[in-house]
DNA sequence: TATATTTGTTTAATCGATTAACCAAAAGTA
DNA sequence: TACTTTTGGTTAATCGATTAAACAAATATA
C-alpha cells in the first residue's frame, strides 16, 4: 500500500542505463543526448518520480532552504515581509522555513538551532525584543552561512541589515505634530537597548530640540510596547501635572492601548491630545479615530532582504560585514492627529 | 575561514574508534560502554559537533519535520493554532515548516510540492477558500504520510479533521440575536462549497426556522468574506426595502467592513442594526463598538491537530480515515449586539 | 578444559543523488 | 591510415549518519 517512492535507480532500470545518466538527463547535462533526455523524462513522469531532496541536499551540501525568524507572524508587517521574501526566494529555487520567536530569547535560540539542524543555506531574521545575548547569532555566522537581519537588527553582529530610517521617522512624526500646533509632545518608546527603538528615541529628542520644544524627562517613557503597556503608560502621562498635547507611541499596538484609555476617559482625540503610532498595522485605519502611523515598506524590506541573501550565492566564501540598506519611511496621516 | 563542520568521523578520528561507535554512543546505544560514551560526548562537545540532519534523515527515511499550510499567518486564529501545534510537536522532537497559501489554490499546490520535496513526515493543513480540486491533497496521501486538516477541511479526503461545530455556532449566534429582540436576521456568509461556510449557512437557516423568523433569500448572501466584501454586501442589505435588524457575518474581517459602512452611513450599531462576526480576531474587541464574535479555540485546535499527527507515529503503515474532532465554540458577546 | 554467552566494538552496506574520472565509439583531421 | 577530438555515456566515490552483521575479547557455564 505504502508504495516506495520512485528513485533514479528505478528509472535507470527501466531504460537499462546508469543512474548517473538519469541524474544528468534530468539536470539537462550537456553530455547527455537529446534522445536519452527525452526517454528519461518520459519515464520519470510515468513513474511519478519526485527527487529526494535529502539526498541531493546532502550530496550537494546545499539544502535550498532559507530559515526565517520573526518575532511573530501575527502582525501585518512581518507577515507581509515574509510573503515578499518568499516570492523572491521561490523564484530563485529556494523554499523558506518560517519560525516565530514570540519575542522570547529562549524560543529564538531554539529556532536557530532547529534551522541550523535542518541545514538551511541562510537565515533571515528579525530579533526578539528580549535578545541581548548575541551568541546564537554568532553561531549562525560560524556556520559560514549568510545571516541577514531586518527591522530588528544589531550593529555588533556585522552582518547585512535591511530596515527603515527610524531616526528620520521620528523627525517626520514630530514635525507633523508641530505643524498641527502641538507644544508638548510625549513619546512612549521601546527600550533603548533595542537599536530601532533607541533610534526612534534619539530622533524624537533631536526633533524636539530642533523645534525648541520642552524636552521633559517625564514625557519620555520606555516600555515593552504591548497593547497593555500602551494603556499603562498613557495613564502615567495623563497623571502629569502638565499633560502632553500629543503622544507619539513607537508601536501601533501600544498606540491602540493608549487610544482605548483616552476614549474610556472621555479625552477627545485629536482635539485634546493627538496620537501617532508606528508600523501602519491595518487596524490603525479601522479604529475610531483612525491612527496616524508610519508605513515601513514591508514589501521592499522583504524583497531586499531576500535579494541580499541571494547575492551571497555567487561568492563561494561567505564574508559578511555591516552592510545596511536603509529605506525611507512614509507618514500616513489619519484622524488621530489632525 | 569557512570551517568545515564536525562530523562523526572527526570525533572517531580523535578517539581512534569507528564512526559507528560514535554514532551509537551519541544515541545512547546499550552496546556501548559508559566509558566510551563519556569520551565521545566530551569530544563532541569540544569540537562543537552538530549532527547533519540531512544525512540522518536520509538514512532513517524520516525528517522529523512537519509541514503546515495555512491560508495566511497574518490572522490571530491561524497564528495561534500554529503556535500551539509547534509547542506540541517540538516537545516530540519535531520541527515545523510553516507555509501560507494566501487563499490561492495555485500557491497551495506549490506549497504542497515544496513540503513533499523537503520530505516532511506529515502535513497539517487548512485549505484555501479557492480550493476545490483535491488532487494535490490526494498526492500527499499517496506519499503515505499523515495528512491532518483543521478548520477548513473536506470530508471527501477521508482524513483526520479538527475544527469547531460551525452549525451549532450559527445557532448560538441566532439564538443570541433573537434573545436581543431581533426579528430580521441577515447572514453574510462564505461560499457554500467550503464546508465550514456551508455549515454556518445551514445552521443559520435552521436556527431562523427554529425561531419562526422570516427566511428571506435576500437576507442570505454568499461572498469571499474579505473586508471589502463586508463593505459591499452590507450595502446590498441596506438597500433592501425591508432592512434587516441584525447581520451575522461569517468572518470578523468582513464584519469589520460592514461596521465601517454602517458607521459611515450614521447607522447606529447596535441600536438600529446588531452585528455579529466570527473568529474572535483581536480587533473585534478593539473597534468601536466592539464586535460580538465566536471564539474558535485555536489553542485546542492546534494542540489536537499536532497530537493527531503524533498518533500516527506508532503505527508503521499510515491508513487514514475520516476522523473528525469537533470542538464546541464560544460566543463572546460585545457591544455590537447588545 | 571446552564451549556458550555477553560485551563492546568494527566492518561494510545503505539511504538517493551527484560528480570526478574514466572509457568506448563515432567523427574529425592531417 | 593514424591520430585527435567529440559525443555519450559508465564506474565508482562521495555526502554523513545509521545499522545489520560480523567478530574479538572477556566472562560465564557445563
Amino acid at each position: 500500500m505504502n508504495k516506495k517512492r520512485t528513485t533514479l535507480k528505478d528509472i535507470a532500470n527501466v531504460l537499462s542505463i546508469s543512474t548517473a545518466a538519469v541524474s544528468k538527463a534530468l539536470n539537462d547535462d550537456a553530455r547527455i543526448s537529446v534522445k536519452t533526455k527525452k526517454a528519461v523524462k518520459q519515464v520519470a513522469k510515468e513513474l511519478n518520480y519526485q527527487p529526494n531532496h535529502l539526498a541531493s541536499a546532502l550530496r550537494k551540501g546545499k539544502s535550498n532552504l532559507v530559515g526565517v525568524i520573526v518575532p511573530r507572524t501575527n502582525s501585518s508587517f512581518f507577515s507581509s515581509v515574509v510573503e515578499n521574501m518568499e516570492e523572491v526566494l521561490n523564484k530563485a529555487g529556494y523554499n523558506i522555513i518560517i519560525t516565530q520567536s514570540n519575542e522570547s530569547f529562549e524560543k529564538e535560540c531554539k529556532n536557530i538551532d532547529a534551522l541550523l539542524y535542518t541545514q538551511v543555506d541562510g537565515i533571515i531574521a528579525s530579533m526578539a525584543n528580549e535578545t541581548v545575548d548575541l551568541s546564537y547569532y554568532e553561531k549562525i555566522k560560524s556556520y559560514g552561512i549568510p545571516l541577514i537581519l531586518f527591522d530588528r537588527g544589531e550593529n555588533d553582529l556585522n552582518v547585512d541589515y535591511v530596515g527603515i530610517d527610524d531616526y528620520k521617522s521620528s523627525h517626520m512624526i514630530v514635525d507633523h505634530l508641530v505643524s498641527q500646533g502641538c507644544k508638548r509632545i510625549a513619546h512612549i518608546g521601546g527600550y533603548r537597548r533595542t537599536r530601532i527603538f533607541n533610534n526612534r528615541i534619539r530622533g524624537y529628542i533631536d526633533a524636539i530640540k530642533k523645534h525648541d520644544l520642552p524636552h521633559d524627562d517625564e514625557l519620555l517613557i520606555e516600555s515593552s510596547l504591548t497593547l497593555e503597556d500602551g494603556r499603562q503608560q498613557i495613564e502615567k502621562l495623563l497623571a502629569l501635572k502638565n499633560r502632553p498635547d500629543a503622544v507619539y507611541v513607537a508601536s501601533d499596538y501600544a498606540a491602540l492601548g493608549s487610544l482605548q484609555v483616552l476614549k474610556e476617559k472621555g479625552i477627545k482625540v485629536p482635539e485634546e491630545i493627538k496620537l501617532v503610532g508606528f508600523g501602519n498595522e491595518p487596524f490603525t485605519s479601522l479604529v475610531t479615530p483612525s491612527i496616524t502611523s508610519i508605513n515601513q515598506h514591508s514589501e521592499q524590506i522583504g524583497k531586499l532582504a531576500a535579494e541580499t541573501f541571494l547575492g551571497y550565492l555567487e561568492r563561494d566564501v561567505v564574508v559578511q560585514s555591516l552592510n545596511k540598506i536603509i529605506l525611507d519611511s512614509e507618514l500616513i496621516v489619519r484622524s488621530s492627529s489632525e
